[in-house]
RNA sequence: GGCGACAUAGCCAAGUGGUAAGGCAGAGGUCUGCAAAACCUUUAUUCCCCAGUUCAAGUCUGGGUGUCGCCUCCA
C-alpha cells in the first residue's frame, strides 16, 4: 500500500517496522465540547484506515488518546462550576455517543491525559537531563533551537516559523519558538506534584508520553488533521526525538478540512457543525458516506445539499443489501446456470481487485466507492432471476466485507415481521389475485400505517420499513 | 512576507502521458390492477485561461486568473 507521507510530501510503499504489524496513533479529542464533523473527519478516515489494514492482513494495534485535562476543559469547568473531571467524562461519554452512531470502533487503547502522569514527567525530567528543556518560574520549556530537525514537518524555516512566534505576558522564554512541556498551577486548578512544583502536562507532551507508554518508542503512522502538523506535530517529534534519539513515527498522515462556504469549519468563526445536530436531522451514516466520498486529503465543502446526496447515495446501498438479503431466501437449491454463475464470482473477484487497487494508492476511498457501486450493479443485474445460494452467498459477503472495510451500513436492523404480517401480506396477495383491489390496497394501507412499506416487484413482494 | 493546496458535467467527485470512474439530480425503458419502490440504459468531443514539450496532456513545463489553508488554540 502507498501512504502520502507528510514528512517526505510524497506517497511511499507503506513498509511496516515489524512485519504484519502496524502501530497507528491518532490524536483525540479534548473533551470540553461535542464534537464538530471537522473533528469527525479524522475519526472516521483513520478507523477507515485501520479497518483497510486489516482487511490486508496487517495486525493493527491503535491508539487515540483522550486529551481530559487543558486550559479549555478548565475555563469550561469554570464556567459551570463543576469539577474539571466532570466537564471531561461527560463529553468522552458523548463523544462516544457520537462516534459509535458513526460506526467507528473503539481504538485498542484510549488512554487518557491524567493516567499519563507519570510517563509525562519521566519524558521532560530526560529532557531535562539532557539539556533540551529548561525550568523557569514553575514552568518547564523545550528548546526548540537545540533540535536540529525542527520544521522538518511542516516544511519551515526557523526563521519563517519564528516570525510568527510571539512571547505572551508573563511567559519566561528563551526563545520565542520554545514551547511548554509543564505548566505551573495556577490556584484552584488541578495539578499533579512535580519535582518543578505543583503544575499539569502541556499542550504537546501527552501525546508522546501516551505513544511512549502504550506503542513504544518509534511507532509506524501519525494521524491527525492538517492543522496539527504545525507546531503540535513538529513540536512531537522534537520532544521524542529528543527524548529517545529514535525515530518518532515513519509515516505522518493527514486529512484535509471540512468547510463551510469554503472556508475552514472551526470555532472561533462559528460556523460549524456539530456532528450531534446533523444526525439528527439526516442520521449519522450520510456524515461517514461524506467523509469516504472524497479523497482525505481534500477540503470538503459541507451543505445541506451535499448531506443530502450523501444519503440518496447511501440508499442504493441499503437496496442492494436489501435486494442480496430477499434473493438469498429465495435462492435455488441447485445452480440454473453454472457458467452464468461462474463469471458472476469472477467478476465479483474482479471488483475486489478494484477495491484494493484504490486503496492501496493511498486510501482512496472515492475510488473504493466506485468499485462497491459497479459491485451493486452486477449484483442486481444478476439477481434479475433466481439464482443459486452459492453463488449469491459469494456476492453476499463480498459486498459485506467492502462495506464493512469502508465503515459503511453497519447499522442495520434485523427486519423480521412477525406472523401476523406475513399473514397480512398472504391475504393481500390473495385478494389481488382474485382481483379485489380494494382489500389488496386496504392491507396495503393499513401496513403502511404501521410504517411497512410493501414493494411490488418481478421476483415477488417485498416489504421494508419506513425510514 | 515564507510554505503549501485546489480549479473536471446542473451538483458531489475519481483520474500524474494514451484518448473522461462512481454517486446525486435529469431523461428513456422494464416490471405493475393501480400506486410506490426497485432495477436497467442514458447524460462532459471535453477537464479555469494562454503558451510550450510530446506521435499523444485533464494529466508534464512556463505564465496568468480565481479560491483556500498553515505560519496563534484548532481535526
Amino acid at each position: 500500500m502507498k501512504i502520502f507521507n507528510t514528512l517526505t510530501r510524497e506517497k511511499e510503499e507503506f513498509v511496516p517496522i515489524e512485519p504484519g504489524k502496524v502501530k497507528m496513533y491518532a490524536c483525540g479529542p479534548t473533551v470540553y465540547n461535542f464534537i464538530h464533523i471537522g473533528n469527525a473527519r479524522p475519526i472516521c478516515i483513520f478507523d477507515t484506515l485501520r479497518r483497510y489494514l486489516e482487511f490486508r492482513g496487517y495486525d493493527v494495534t491503535f491508539v487515540q488518546n483522550f486529551t481530559d485535562i487543558d486550559d479549555k476543559i478548565i475555563k469550561k469547568a469554570n464556567e459551570e462550576g463543576v469539577p474539571a473531571k466532570e466537564v471531561a467524562e461527560r463529553y468522552i461519554q458523548e463523544y462516544l455517543t457520537d462516534t459509535k452512531g458513526l460506526g467507528i470502533r473503539e481504538a485498542n487503547i484510549h488512554p487518557r491525559a491524567t493516567e499519563t502522569i507519570d510517563k509525562i514527567k519521566e519524558i521532560v525530567e530526560t529532557l531535562e537531563e539532557k539539556g533540551y528543556a529548561y525550568e523557569a518560574n514553575g514552568d518547564v520549556l523545550f528548546r526548540t533551537r537545540k533540535f536540529e530537525g525542527y520544521g522538518k514537518l511542516s516544511h519551515q524555516p526557523l526563521e519563517e516559523l519564528e516570525s510568527g512566534a510571539r512571547i505572551s505576558v508573563g511567559e519566561h522564554k528563551e526563545d520565542p519558538l520554545d514551547f511548554v512541556l509543564w505548566k505551573s498551577a495556577k490556584p484552584g486548578e488541578p495539578s499533579w506534584p512535580s519535582k518543578w512544583g505543583e503544575g499539569r502536562p502541556g499542550w504537546h507532551i501527552e501525546c508522546t508520553a501516551m505513544i511512549h507508554k502504550h506503542l513504544g518508542q518509534t511507532i509506524d503512522i501519525h494521524c491527525g488533521g492538517q492543522d496539527l502538523i504545525f507546531p503540535h506535530h513538529e513540536n512531537e517529534i522534537a520532544q521524542s526525538e529528543c527524548c529517545t534519539g529514535k525515530e518518532y513515527a515513519h509515516y505522518w498522515m493527514h486529512n484535509g478540512y471540512i468547510n463551510v462556504d469554503n472556508k475552514k469549519m472551526s470555532k472561533s468563526l462559528g460556523n460549524f457543525f456539530t456532528v450531534r445536530e446533523v444526525a439528527e436531522k439526516y442520521g449519522y451514516e450520510p456524515i461517514k458516506y461524506m467523509m469516504l466520498s472524497a479523497h482525505y486529503r481534500s477540503p470538503i465543502n459541507y451543505n445541506l445539499t451535499i448531506i443530502e446526496q450523501c444519503k440518496a447515495a447511501l440508499e442504493r446501498l441499503h437496496n442492494c443489501r436489501d435486494n442480496l438479503d430477499f434473493a438469498l431466501k429465495n435462492a435455488l437449491a441447485q445452480t440454473a446456470d453454472a457458467a452464468a454463475d461462474e463469471a458472476f464470482c469472477k467478476q465479483v473477484d474482479a471488483r475486489k481487485a478494484q477495491f484494493i487497487e484504490a486503496m492501496d494508492d493511498d486510501l482512496n476511498t472515492a475510488d473504493g466507492i466506485a468499485a462497491l457501486f459497479d459491485l451493486v450493479r452486477d449484483i442486481n443485474t444478476f439477481i434479475a432471476q433466481p439464482r443459486a445460494k452459492e453463488a449469491l452467498t459469494y456476492a453476499s459477503e463480498m459486498f459485506n466485507s467492502l462495506t464493512d472495510v469502508l465503515g459503511l451500513l453497519y447499522d442495520r436492523k434485523e427486519d423480521n415481521l412477525d406472523a401476523e404480517i406475513e399473514e397480512l401480506i398472504q391475504q393481500r396477495q390473495q385478494a389481488r389475485k382474485e382481483k379485489n383491489f380494494a382489500l389488496a390496497d386496504k392491507i396495503r394501507d393499513d401496513l403502511k400505517a404501521r410504517g411497512i412499506v410493501l414493494l411490488d416487484t418481478p421476483q415477488g413482494v417485498k416489504w421494508k420499513m419506513e425510514n
